[in-house]
DNA sequence: GCCAACGTTGGC
DNA sequence: GCCAACGTTGGC
């Protein structure tokens, strides 16, 4: 299977691409997706090895940040087991995980936030999925195309 | 902080 | 199975 991308949104205030960097192993679970779209994409499409566009929402401009790598494939994301997590789902089990998570791991910063009005913008990027009105979703997919085009914008 | 768009829940 | 009410997302 070739290598795909994808395009990761996250609130900064809550987790940034900085703080991926500081993490252990400059890893982390991305956890807490509770979204069956997106749930339907960790836990069968996303693989190892794949690209990741890191994407900070609920700023002032939106941008995509940086480039991460996929490091482990889908899995129960155990937060939904946790009685005492923010994500805790009472009807998920460990024999019917109900959401899905993967483990990314820091690549690199673009040399230039490629901001959401920039890519409105851009040649190629038209039929972004991010840029479709009303699209919500958290883990999105890029095509080859569209992630070239944003490392350009993005310096790289 | 506002609010439009979208997703989920639950009564019927 | 419909759909109103409610909750969340995310650009602005």
């Amino acid at each position: 299977m070739a290598r795909r991308y994808w395009l990761l949104k996250s609130e900064p205030d809550l987790f940034s691409f900085d703080d991926l960097k500081a993490e252990p192993g400059r890893t982390a679970h991305w956890d807490g997706v509770r979204n069956y779209q997106a749930r339907n994409l960790l836990r069968d499409e996303v693989k190892k090895g794949d690209g990741v566009l890191f994407y900070h929402s609920r700023i002032s401009p939106p941008a995509v940040v940086g480039t991460a790598t996929v490091v482990r494939d889908g899995y129960p994301d155990h937060t939904q087991f946790d009685p005492g997590a923010k994500y805790f789902d009472e009807k998920a089990s460990a024999e019917k995980p109900r959401w899905y998570m993967v483990d990314i791991k820091y690549g690199k910063p673009l040399k230039v936030a490629v901001e959401l009005p920039t890519m409105r913008e851009a040649p190629g990027l038209e039929e972004m999925v991010l840029l479709r009105k009303g699209s919500r979703l958290s883990v999105q997919p890029v095509t080859a195309s569209e992630w070239e085009t944003i490392l350009h914008l993005g310096g790289l």
